[in-house]
RNA sequence: GGCGGAGUGGCCGAGUGGUUUAGGCAAGGGCCUGCAAAGCCCUGUACGCGGGUUCGAUUCCCGCCUCCGCCUCCA
């Protein structure tokens, strides 16, 4: 068994066969950096992230790129309506989007090119267009000519004629259905030299000259939200193949986050930005909440919904710490076949979970009869699948104890153990009142003791 | 107007032509505990509405209602 990708492309499941056996190139439409990064953003991100990691677990050598439009008309605007210069606007912007992709776990992509950097890729890939007869010069634009491309709307299901129309077709446009490839200078404008002019690079031409350049003409997975299929990913892939390149062989599309009813768009200001949310919730615990939903679903996002993840997320959490505890040391084991088939059929992180919530359940039982082995061997295969999914709680990328100054802590222990000791001694005399007393004083300090098989264990509350 | 997706038990969220049916959160009962906490066990007559196909539909088909995305910038 192997995984199984649904393809936009084709609207069907398909088994992933990749270009080259053995490996994975993935491309993915990352952020236009014109503001802070916000939860739909990062949902994208984390699907793909998780399709890398399944893919190495499976024994792929993953390749995947993550662009960064870094010229664009929204960042210009946004730019001068902050008095930057739009390479700092962007730049700035393009660093908040990396911590919050790094914050949440995100393996880093093999690289992240910037489309202002590879502008000699884009004339190259125009010039192609141009001499094949599906792209012309006019007005220091250039455009792409959708009637000499028969198969365009194959992808979105789009059929050209009936797309609206909405601005006044530019001076020199020969079909109002072309799209722009290439801007020409505006004065003030940031340009480019071109053989047709000065100039910026349009949307949709960056996508298909950076994976062209990375992946090569044929690659296999393109990956970007459901809201990019048209008119995006339609003229990404009229571009290539009319280029001649086969371009993609897998289109996914992850479903987009709204927000209790209303949409979140950039347009209502109503986005929730990722570093306001990780004030609330540790990074972990947001990744489970936008991880356990099947991808392509829609997710409506709410507190109470996050917060419920929260819970969920500890759950799991608290028995690989409670076996790490008790038994030592917690080796990453084997996801197991359960989990695989889940992740195989089209990233089932549903079912993915069940199987660990599944798991958590049997290594409760293992440890609660005094199986140390078996509740081990549980936490270990839990860790492994985990990890597929980014959400492995011993992962050293959630560790804080950086931050933590172990003197403190120390010193901090070694105060709590003579207060649990005073408790026992109460205890044993019966002296309960006594005993519940020094429990609620550390309760009410943020210190929660719970009494196991093994003694009292203590925690610092998170919050 | 065109293209596409969705409506599941108190909530989140999978899934399937039928006899056992995710999983989590919350709730109630029980076990454990000095009491808790955590954990374990048990409980809850779910599939938007109306037709149709079928021995049988939440699952397939048709119609309707509601919601969402895209067609303009968005992951």
């Amino acid at each position: 068994m192997s995984l199984r990708i649904y393809d936009t492309g084709t609207r069907t499941q398909r088994e992933f066969q990749p270009v080259r056996s053995g490996a994975a190139s993935i491309y993915v439409c990352g952020p236009t950096p014109q503001g802070p990064p916000h939860i739909g953003h990062v949902r994208g991100a984390l699907n793909y992230d998780v399709l890398g990691r399944w893919l190495s677990a499976t024994g792929h050598e993953v390749t995947l790129v993550r662009n960064v439009t870094d010229i664009d008309d929204k960042i210009l605007n946004k730019a001068a309506e902050n008095g930057a210069p739009w390479w700092h606007w962007a730049a700035t912007h393009e660093r908040a989007f990396d911590a919050a992709y790094t914050a949440l776990g995100c393996v880093p992509p093999s690289i992240a090119p910037r489309a202002t950097g590879h502008v000699t890729q884009m004339v190259e890939l125009m010039q192609r267009l141009i001499d094949r007869g599906h792209a012309y010069p006019a007005a220091g634009d250039v455009y792409f000519a959708v009637s000499s491309y028969p198969a365009y709307g194959e992808l979105s299901g789009q059929r050209p004629d009936e797309v609206q129309q909405g601005e006044a077709s530019a001076a020199g446009k020969r079909d109002p259905r072309d799209f722009t490839l290439w801007k020409g200078a505006k004065p003030g404008e940031p340009a480019w030299p071109t053989p047709w002019g000065p100039g910026r690079p349009g949307w949709h031409l960056e996508c298909s000259a950076m994976a062209l350049t990375y992946l090569g003409a044929e690659f296999d997975v393109h990956g970007g939200g459901q809201d990019l299929v048209f008119p995006h990913h339609e003229n990404e892939q009229a571009q290539s193949r009319a280029a001649g390149d086969p371009f993609v062989r897998y289109w996914m599309h992850n479903g987009i986050v709204g927000m209790a009813g209303e949409k979140m768009s950039k347009s209502l200001g109503n986005v929730v930005s990722i570093p306001e949310m990780l004030s609330r919730v540790r990074p972990q615990e947001l990744r489970y909440y936008l991880v356990g939903p099947h991808y392509r679903s829609e997710v409506q996002y709410s507190p109470e919904a996050l917060d419920e993840s929260v819970r969920a997320y500890r759950r799991i959490e608290s028995f690989v710490r409670q076996v790490a505890q008790r038994t030592g040391v917690v080796t990453v084991g084997q996801p197991g076949a359960e989990f695989a088939a889940a992740m195989d059929d089209d990233l089932g992180t549903p079912a993915a979970l069940a199987v660990v919530h599944n798991g958590v359940r049997a290594g409760h039982i293992a440890l609660d009869s005094g199986d140390e082995n078996a509740a081990r061997a549980a936490a270990g295969m839990i860790r492994a699948q985990l990890d597929v999914l980014g959400l492995d709680p011993l992962a050293p990328n959630w560790s804080t104890e950086s931050t933590v100054d172990t003197g403190a802590l120390r010193a901090l222990s070694t105060l709590v153990d003579d207060l649990l000791a005073e408790r026992a001694a109460a205890r044993a005399g019966r002296d309960f009142a006594r005993a519940d007393a020094i429990r609620d004083r550390l309760l009410a300090t943020g210190i929660a003791v719970e009494d196991t098989p093994d003694g009292p264990l203590w925690t610092l509350k998170e919050n």
